[in-house]
DNA sequence: TTAAAGGCTTGATAAATATCAAGGGGCGAA
DNA sequence: TTCGCCCCTTGATATTTATCAAGCCTTTAA
């Protein structure tokens, strides 16, 4: 892989610090495949080989116990995952299928930890990484501990609604049921979660939703920063 | 502070690569308090001005939003909090308070980026640290959606009953109520739940509990090591 | 064009969990 | 010792959420 193939990847917060040289050396020890939608990437309890960036489409992060299945979260263009396993060289907790046709880079553990140790600027960019994924599975945690569904879904449209311009309406990105399973409930609950939002003023139209009385909406919903505010 | 008071925290897989000099730096720089029990430590929202270690006693780690509070986990020595917002000089996700009479050791968040700039080991220390702290919320995040609360009751009962040398029965390390909320349910629920494991052989007296059906808990709990197994 | 499949919704029902109220019992303080 | 407090438990009930079944609608493919 040449690194001219990329210039994007080289703008992301964790590969951006990184010397010219190191960078180089990581990249040519990298993978840039496509994937059609649907395609099993990895499952929980496999080595860690590879870290794994999303250049285009979109990967779906989730668990499976006792016949029960759940997403845990939606990686899309350019995020990282599994930058944690690889760095314990553990097995992983999660397993990832792409939801789309996706163009992804495989980065190979040993290369990523190689860097790791070599490049202090890397390593640095890294912790800085990994305690924002920490920090957004505890905020994913006390979302699930601390609000009932509806809660959970008016806050998620509100966020939703905000990343999107805040135009009075938005387009749910994923299919319902991946937003049922993402928000920790069942797709017949989400329906009638949507119509218990409707005297909030939210109208949903097939995969768009609009927000016509947001001050209800959000009296209802109480964003809290410490829950519900991404950190880059 | 001197560094002979607390020849333990030298041995913290977090400090133990530390080069001599940058550990004493760090720990001259650093207090060591007493606090009561039921001390507020942090308030969720606050600056993170230290890193704390738990030298002895316990400390909770609990979040709130709405009127609602639930506890996320107890620190037991020689555990350390609060460190992804340390390294991102962010504000606590997580309130904390002493659940008994505690000893703690605070090293300013200045020092601890310093030492982290200047110390290469511990670079690589805190980044694996910081991985396994991401991985055991991940673990609780998977337990919380992936099973009912008699599953998580089981599964922890069979945790502390390893954790205590496996000999048929366990003490439970914390007040029913606290662990009810480490468990997400009311401590009404808990009780229920401890009556509902009965006919698996678990008799529950005071804060002690047998386990006299270690095969039919089992096959109820369905431990799964990607939830249940930490990591150190 | 038609049939089949899948996603979504709705209704009926069941199960899980929370809330409210009351009371037992242990423990510490006076 | 005795009182009062707090933790825990239990019962009754309400709420929340899941499950099961059916049907609608759109999409896909033959």
């Amino acid at each position: 892989m040449r690194t001219t193939d990329l210039p994007q990847v080289r703008t992301l917060p964790l590969f951006e610090s990184m010397s010219e040289s190191n960078f180089e050396t990581l990249m040519q020890a990298a993978y840039l495949q496509n994937f059609p939608a649907q395609l099993d990437l990895i499952s929980e309890g496999d080595p860690a080989d590879f870290l794994y960036v999303v250049i285009e489409g979109s990967v779906e992060l989730y668990a499976r116990s006792n016949g029960r299945e759940s997403t845990m979260c939606m990686v899309r263009p350019l995020g990282t995952f599994i930058l944690a396993a690889v760095l314990r060289d553990a097995v992983f907790l999660m397993s990832a299928r792409t939801s789309q046709k996706s163009r992804i880079l495989l980065l190979p553990s040993e290369n990523v930890r190689a860097a790791f140790e070599h490049d202090e600027a890397f390593a640095r960019a890294i912790v800085r990484e990994l305690a924002g994924c920490y920090r957004g599975v505890v905020k994913d945690h006390k979302n699930l501990k601390l609000r009932t569904a509806v809660e959970r879904l008016a806050n998620r449209l509100l966020h939703y609604h905000a990343d999107q311009g805040a135009k009075g309406f938005l387009e749910l990105p994923y299919d319902k049921r991946t937003i049922a399973s993402i928000l920790g409930m069942t797709p017949e609950n989400l329906s009638r979660a949507f119509n218990t939002l409707k005297p909030y003023g939210v109208e949903v139209d097939g995969s768009t939703a609009r927000l016509n009385d947001l001050d209800a909406l959000r009296t209802l919903a109480k964003p809290n920063p410490l829950i519900d505010e991404r950190e880059t």
